[in-house]
DNA sequence: TTGTAAGCGTTATCAC
DNA sequence: GTGATAACGCTTACAA
């Protein structure tokens, strides 16, 4: 392995020197340092990270924590989180947590084995993670979900906000008898109990009765769960003619639900997800959908990470992503 | 920093007790094991990875350098190769190399940087990589799409195989005359050559001509491409009443590409992917597909890829993914 | 079974 | 503007 050493050892100089021109610093003159640039070409000299990050005591790499790689909102989320932190010069490794408390501390756990300089963790049902996450040794910007009162930074979607608008959108288009198939809102603050507010909320907006309530509850965030839900809906014979889906992998379940039933979207019954993921404007029907602005989340994300490797003490901010209500062939 | 000198002092042993502790070796008596364990507990001592990279000159991490994250091949397997890794007790960064060969040289590039003890990586397109690849400075898996010869451990797509079968499936079907989208065929062995050599071999197989070709250029590997290439196949006026797409992801494009001109599938024309993507059994209609075993590839992957790290100089092995043929309402 | 010493490749500090 | 030296926290090799 080629080290300093032997760089500078080839041109004619220190350690410390090629140290220099490796990192970019002042203070070395013109000719020394393309001396030094041929001598690291000509030796194919490479940095050893491990030895820098031992003396720096920084990894230059993010943790991302997310449920599932391979769904839809995560997979793109991840992308934009990747291309942030490239441009701010860091790297992202990205922690299955597997939606599961067990998996979202471990990934807590592993954060310490891999000693990420930050650690973006878009967790959706952790409970009691507060006092897990203080020792999680490295900070921590939670994304998405939860609001932990203004202890951690937190880049939040706008799930009460989004959903209302989304139900308030069915309501004028029609539909009177608005379902939402979700997860059973559960004690704290989380995903779906905000997500299920916001439903409420659009509801009471347009005068719309919410009692008995049309949840369909999902057992999981799955494509899966979705159709399961809506074999349910269709089979429990209760009337419904829209339905605000909690997530649009969700939405994509439900679409094929309501057509192994023989329903057809919209006419039958519309629908509308959250999330706008890549594949909902193919669809066909093309899903409508609530378009938080995802770009803008990982790049605050991200910024708020290195901000606060930068300055551990800052106090913590809580930013809510902007987001539109796109329409599609499944309201119209 | 708490470290091992300070869990030493602390269990009353030395530092390298403390470290045979941690690594799980042999020949600590359980008394001391016990003593060390709990000041590491009393102490929330945590290994410096770093440290022990540089030391020992392995990081513990295996590259997955893939095109895009965001596209559901790519993050289902890309969550498969994670698993497998986990399981192995290594961790995975994923490399976003953007589909071209600047964003593949980029990759090799970042291997460097970052020290990966193995790449594996999921070329696409890059020419001209075999040179570069020698210098990863890291053992490289090639996955997926290219032939290099038998110089690298690979472990391949069963791109003609499977292209042949859903062809054949397509025209024992009853089609006649069925087009391919695809990229072009371009000099030299990718994934679309391939596939589309598979495409020919299939219809050759069932006496199908060829000539002229019914071959539906694709701008990408994208949902957008694909429904752009339906429209203009469409749009040519050019008779069709099966398609092959070369991917899942292009297809979905392809079945919104067919339904905005009116066209219904499987009535007025069959269509069937490759990839076998999780959403491909849920769309309307949903998706028939060659389907590879993900999981084994990305076993195969990452078993290659742990044991060059051991055996530098084993031959290189090859390998072809196991497939099947799923059936859907797209080819009924 | 446990301890000691050396060194992995880099950077901070301070001297020149 | 450049160089010598001393860490950073851990593991390998060997001694006790």
């Amino acid at each position: 392995m080629v080290t300093m050493e032997d760089v500078a050892r080839l041109a004619g100089v220190s350690k410390m020197t090629v140290s220099n021109v490796v990192n970019n610093r002042e203070g070395v003159s013109d000719l020394v340092r393309r001396r030094v640039l041929e001598a690291i070409r000509q030796s194919g000299y490479r940095l050893n990270v491990s030895a820098r990050s031992l003396r720096s005591g920084r990894t230059g790499v993010i943790g991302l924590a997310v449920p599932e790689v391979d769904l839809p909102y995560f997979s793109h989320l991840a992308t934009l989180v990747i291309d942030a932190a490239r441009r701010r010069g860091h790297h992202v490794a990205i922690e299955r947590t597997g939606a599961a408390e067990a998996g979202e501390a471990d990934a807590l756990a592993h954060s310490r084995v891999l000693q990420f300089d930050a650690l973006i963790l878009s967790a959706v049902v952790l409970d009691g993670l507060d006092e897990r996450l203080t020792g999680a040794g490295c900070p921590v910007v939670m994304l998405g979900e939860r609001d932990f009162g203004g202890r951690f930074d937190h880049v939040a979607m706008p799930n009460e906000e989004g959903m209302k608008a989304a139900t308030v959108h069915l309501a004028d288009q029609g539909c009177r008898r608005i379902g939402i198939v979700s997860g059973v809102p559960r004690e704290g603050v989380n995903v779906m109990t905000r997500r299920y507010r916001g439903y409420l909320d659009g509801l009471a907006e347009r005068g719309l009765s919410a009692d008995p309530p049309l949840l369909f509850p999902l057992d999981g965030m799955t494509m899966e769960a979705g159709r399961d839900a809506a074999h349910r809906m269709v089979d429990s014979g209760r009337e419904v003619d829209g339905v605000v889906a909690v997530t649009d992998t969700v939405a994509l379940g439900v679409l094929r639900g309501l057509a192994d039933r023989g329903l057809r979207v919209p006419d039958d019954i519309r629908l509308i997800g959250f999330d706008d993921v890549p594949e909902s404007r193919f669809l066909v029907p093309s899903l409508s959908s609530v378009a938080p602005d995802h770009r803008w989340m990982a790049e605050k994300a991200v910024e708020l990470a290195v901000q606060r490797v930068r300055a551990p003490l800052r106090p913590a901010e809580e930013h809510v992503a902007p987001f539109e209500l796109v329409i599609r062939e499944s309201t119209r």
